[in-house]
DNA sequence: GCTTGACCCCGTAGTTGCTACAGGGTGCAT
DNA sequence: ATGCACCCTGTAGCAACTACGGGGTCAAGC
């Protein structure tokens, strides 16, 4: 398999299969004579676990250490259960967040009834935090 | 007012006010004999504006347009509204999108019974996106 | 008068996770 | 032989900072 091949196999972009392949995060294949990238099943297996890690928003040193851990079948699987907790603990709390966020900017764009800048209540809110219900 | 006391007085980062300028989303400020920033009430408003708009999410190129519009206070406010709608549904999206990754991971933490690697309900989980029962 | 420490200056490089070139080589059909 | 799709490398760009190296300034204390 060549690198386009694989690229459309797994959704991934082309450089970013040779990105990924820069930073050691998957293995560097056996090359054609014309110095081609031939892959095979294991790599298009890796690589898909990569982006659907990346998908659901683990960092890429989560991912190291998730593809190490499935690289050592004998290891014990508490660690790839604690990335992944602390990484549901941090996506919610992003939620949270963007929750709060999307509250504050709700009250701010409500308040624009037209009119001149001088005027706008949107920057006004921009520019004082006090106008402001809650932390963010 | 020196660089380090207006860093306190809008809990910005020296480093970050000195960018600020760089880029020109601050004006330059005066400076003393010995060389060092100046600043005075209205740089401090400015950057409350700019920190608070970074704090609800906004880009710096928003933040262009907002401070444009804020300089000229004659201009018609409803492009604040627009930029900050806009903003708004992007936040909405996100948080739909954080929503149903949280979901996911939810679903795979949950499957996790301790063991060892190979038998790994997360990293098989996390190998194979037919686990999942939506999209992401 | 000299040191200490807090503060300031500038310019550049690093961060994350890609993406986009520029400038070239390969392989196959027409 | 000419066109085209595909592949190669290396480097630079993106957003929004943050960190660092190597220096200058200033007031207080000995």
């Amino acid at each position: 398999m060549k690198i386009g091949e694989l690229s459309r196999a797994t959704g991934t972009n082309i450089e970013t299969i040779r990105y990924y392949e820069r930073i050691g995060l998957l293995p560097a294949p056996h090359r054609t004579a014309a110095n081609y990238r031939s892959y095979c099943e294991p790599h298009r297996a890796r690589l898909t676990f990569v982006r659907h890690s990346r998908d659901l928003g683990f960092t890429i040193d989560e991912i190291r250490s998730l593809l190490d851990l499935s690289d050592d079948p004998g290891r014990d699987c508490s660690e790839a259960d604690r990335i992944a907790s602390r990484h549901l603990e941090q996506v919610e709390d992003k939620i949270a967040q963007l929750t709060r966020l999307r509250d504050e900017l709700t009250r701010i764009v409500g308040r624009c009834r037209g009119g001149v800048a001088a005027d706008c209540r949107v920057i006004e809110a921009l520019g004082d935090h006090r106008h402001c219900k809650s932390a963010h």
